[in-house]
DNA sequence: GCGGCGGCTGATTGAGGAATCAACCCGCCG
DNA sequence: CGGCGGGTTGATTCCTCAATCAGCCGCCGC
């Protein structure tokens, strides 16, 4: 922690408390959610007096906020790199997953913390934090606006429902990983999972057929046909 | 508990205003969300007695788990029928999604509430809504399982993943609507919603390329080397 | 050594809101 | 007619925390 002399120690020394407790923050949250947690259980885990939150954050909300654009800003601007970058849009399809995935093995607990408590809180303080995934997909979805124009997308697929997909796909995978459905002490397994995702997203999960055959086979042919029928009358409450 | 009555007429009043809370309280949860509402506001909503709410369930909490109960279990139920039924996995995977679909078209709200609340709560409460999505996931993921058997899905996928992905999606496309990114007042919008996220989860969101050449380019060649050295420190808090 | 200043402390306050409860209304039975 | 009981009411209680604030170190300059 104290390796942040590098700049002027005095200024670090301050930023120091407050990067502690940010990060305890972080923890608290992580472990038992933000409305399931006190400032003093931030403060505890600190190790730091239960004031002392107070002087760094206005508030409770602000402490999550703060997690929030330091987290998710940090996020926003390696997708952007990727989106503005260099590339197919398989490429950057695979960057956009590699950085999220890249994020959650750095820091596993900022991620859960992103993904449950901010990502879809709902409308609850001053900032909406809904804006943050949205914020997101209109920024990815130029990449899938800029490859329908080059002709690398599929003609059918709507620019944004094509980037929503793609986080859903990423968030989904991740929340795999967060809620322990799958190990991510397995390293291998990030891996693997990271590169299913962004290839079951380019190219489908359905078998990949003997070449040609399959290339020419599928067409949009409403595949839905049968299925619309069979919802009845669901989710009666 | 005398509602056990379910149909004898004097069972039904008295069920009828137990009903009543419950839909008042899908309405404010879904406005306000869980933590932003007051009981008060769920019998004002109903129009009934603050304290006849807490004649009908044990505390605030119990509320929340029994919109998620009646709510997700019908889903469930419909999943399952679509999963353990006839068709191959194409048809499947349109099911699932159209059932996601025309529950949101059904009751808005609630799929909301869900969604918003349940789904992605942290383990706040006695029963894990966690295990909320798991299941569900682990359900299809025999889906899965079984398609790869029969070779219809591409050889490295794993089916829990599979399964995951598919939910993501399904999940962030309805997100889009209930965080109002897209109109869901749009019918037409939504049916080319649910037909392009299971066509795109089947074969992927790349244009058809012409017959031979995609199918032929891509193989696992790891397309992540260039990206995967980009993100140099990410997410430091 | 001394005063003062800024980071730091933690008991205190105050509000908001969940949950309780004593009383009320009204239909029914004796 | 009177009293019983379950559905219903909403004022009251009680408690949990967020947020405050009066003061305490320990360092630095004088």
């Amino acid at each position: 922690m104290a390796q942040s002399k590098t700049v002027t120690e005095n200024g670090s020394r301050e930023s120091e408390r407050r990067r502690t407790i940010l990060r305890a923050a972080i923890d608290v949250f992580a472990r038992k959610g933000y409305h399931g947690c006190r400032i003093a259980d931030v403060a505890k885990e600190a190790g730091v007096a239960y004031g002392l939150v107070y002087h760094y954050f206005k508030n409770k909300d602000e402490l999550l906020e703060t997690v929030f654009d330091t987290g998710w800003s940090g996020f926003v601007t390696r997708v952007r790199a990727v989106v503005e970058g260099e590339g197919s849009l398989a490429q950057k399809v695979q960057g956009v997953v590699d950085v999220a995935f890249e994020a959650y093995r750095v820091d596993p607990r900022a991620v859960k913390v992103l993904i449950l408590e901010i990502a879809r809180s709902p409308a609850g303080s001053r900032i909406n934090r809904q804006t943050a995934f949205v914020d997101a997909i209109r920024l990815s979805s130029e990449l899938f606006a800029q490859a329908k124009e080059a002709g690398e997308l599929r003609e059918d697929l709507d620019p944004l429902l094509g980037s929503a997909l793609l986080f859903g796909a990423i968030e989904m995978g991740l929340t795999a990983f967060v809620t322990g459905l799958a190990d991510s002490r397995d390293a291998s397994a990030l891996e693997r999972a990271k590169a299913q995702i962004a290839d079951s997203f380019l190219h489908g999960v359905l078998a990949a057929a003997s070449p040609g055959a399959e290339a020419g086979t599928w067409k949009p042919e409403k595949s839905s046909e049968k299925s619309a029928t069979k919802s009845k009358a669901p989710k009666r409450t």
